[in-house]
DNA sequence: CAGTGGTCTAGACCACTAG
DNA sequence: TAGTGGTCTAGACCACTGA
C-alpha cells in the first residue's frame, strides 16, 4: 500500500465524499498512486478514514467517472492506465481517408448489411428518396488492437446500390466500391459533429459505461448533380478519437 | 401528479434503482411526464414504490446525468425542458466566421487580457517562440441569451501583437484587429477537436455540473511564410454546440 | 474459502426554498 | 414552519474473483 495518509475534516462545508475523492485525485495526478496500483478496498478505506462505506463508494464512483480509476467486481479498484499510448486521429475536411493510427492494425467488422423496405422518413428525406424506395443499410465496427473505436451505419438508395449486398466490407471500403463498381464518384459531403451520451445499446457495442460521451457524426455524401448517394451516422469513443482538419 | 403507476420487481436481477430510472425514463420519453413537471419527492416516491431513499436518489442521479431531469435543492426534481429550441451551429473548415445562432443575440465577455512573461513551453513551441519571448493572452466567454456557450484563450507573440492590449474585444473580433491594425492576415489554420470532461473550474465558468463533456478545440493560425500568430484552446458546452463543415 | 465490490434498508441530521 | 433535496451512518445480504 503506497497511498498517503488521508485526513478528512468533519467540520468543513465540503462533503466527506468530495474531500476523499479530491484527496485521491491529487495523489493520482501527483504520481503518489501509480497506474495499475490497487486502491484500498472499501473496508480498508473505512478503517483508514472512519467514514461509512456509502461515502467511500461515492468517492470511488466519482473517480471512475473521471476516468482515473477502474473497478473490477470481486477484485478491487485500480488506478487507470494512462491511455495516451495511442490516439486515433481522423483527418476531416480535406479527404475521405482516415489517418492511420500510428501503424496499429485496424480491423473492420460488418455488424449488419441488408436491404430494408420501409424506413424512417428522416433518412429518406436526406437521401431525397420517396416513400416506397428501398434502402441499403450497412453497419460496421472499427477496432484497433481489439479496442472498439467507433461504429457507423451507412444508408444508400437501393435503386442504384443493390450490388453492394454482395461485397465483403471487412476488406474493401465503401467509397472504393461505389467508385470502381458502380461508377459513383463522391464529389462533396456535408458533415455535422456533436456529442451525445451513450445509451445502453451503444455502450454495449463500444464496451464502455452507459452515459459516457460519444462523438456523433452525421454525413451526407453527394455525387455529380448534387445527388445524395450516402447518408451515415457514426458514434465514436471520445477517449481515443481526435479529429484534425485544416482550414483555407 | 400525473406520473403512472410504478411497479418494481424485487426478484429481478436488474437492480431496483435501475428499474426505477428505466421506468421514469420511459415515462418521460413517452410524454407521460412532460417538461417542467415535478417528479414525486423522495419521500413520496418512497411510499409509491416501497424502496428506500438511497435507491430513489440513485435513480434520480442517473436521470440527472442523462439530462432528463433537473434538481433544485429545497424545491424538487423536475423534468428537463427540451433545449432543442436553439443550437449554436459553428461552421468549420471553410471560413473563420461562426454561423450566427438563429438570430439570437450573441455576447462576448473578456475574462482576461494580459501580457505574460514566463510561460508554458508547450505553448511557446506551438508559436515557434523561444524561452524569453513574451506572450499576449486573451480569455473570452461567449454567451447567447445568457447561456454560456463556450470560452477560449488565445495566445499571441507579444513581439508583434502588443497593441492588442488596448483593444476592446467585447466589440471587435481578434482576426479583424490582426488584419486591420497589425496587417497580419490569417491564411491557414490547423485545428484539433476532442472531448474532455469539465473540471471544477471549467464547470464553474460554463455553469454546468463537473464531469460533463466539453468539446476541446485547439487551433494554430498562420500568416504568410507559415508564421504562427495565434494558438488557442477553447472549451464548448456540448449541449448546445454542433459543428458543421463541408468537404471538397 | 476469504476478500472484493454491488445492492439495499431504516433512520438521522443538515441546508435550502417558499409561504 | 413544512417540505424539499443533500449528507451520512451501521449493518445486512448478494455476486464475483481467485487461491
Amino acid at each position: 500500500m503506497t497511498i498517503d495518509k488521508i485526513s478528512l475534516n468533519r467540520f468543513s462545508t465540503i462533503p466527506l465524499h468530495k474531500q476523499l475523492s479530491n484527496n485521491i485525485h491529487d495523489q493520482i495526478t501527483r504520481g503518489i498512486l501509480k497506474p495499475g496500483e490497487i486502491l484500498p478496498s472499501v473496508i480498508e478505506m473505512k478503517s483508514l478514514t472512519g467514514v461509512s462505506s456509502v461515502v467511500i463508494r461515492q468517492a470511488y464512483e466519482y473517480l471512475r467517472r473521471a476516468g482515473l480509476v477502474v473497478t473490477q467486481q470481486g477484485k478491487g479498484t485500480f488506478v487507470a492506465e494512462s491511455k495516451q499510448s495511442f490516439e486515433f486521429i481522423q483527418k476531416l475536411g480535406s479527404s475521405f481517408e482516415e489517418a492511420k493510427a500510428k501503424r496499429e492494425k485496424v480491423t473492420t467488422t460488418v455488424i449488419e448489411l441488408k436491404e430494408v423496405f420501409e424506413f424512417n422518413t428522416n433518412i429518406k428525406h436526406k437521401l431525397k428518396l420517396s416513400k416506397n424506395d428501398h434502402i441499403i443499410m450497412i453497419t460496421r465496427l472499427r477496432s484497433i488492437r481489439n479496442i472498439k473505436m467507433f461504429f457507423w451505419t451507412s444508408y444508400l438508395p437501393a435503386s442504384i446500390c443493390k450490388p453492394l449486398l454482395e461485397e465483403d466490407f471487412t476488406k474493401v471500403s465503401l467509397y472504393q466500391v461505389l467508385e470502381e463498381k458502380l461508377n459513383l464518384k463522391i464529389l462533396r459531403a456535408e458533415r455535422f459533429v456533436e456529442v451525445v451520451k451513450a445509451d445502453f445499446q451503444k455502450a454495449e457495442i463500444l464496451n464502455i459505461p452507459e452515459l459516457e460521451p460519444l462523438f456523433f457524426i452525421e454525413s451526407i455524401a453527394y455525387t455529380k448533380d448534387n445527388l445524395p448517394v450516402e447518408y451515415y451516422q457514426g458514434w465514436y469513443d471520445t477517449n481515443y478519437t481526435k479529429f484534425y482538419f485544416e482550414i483555407k
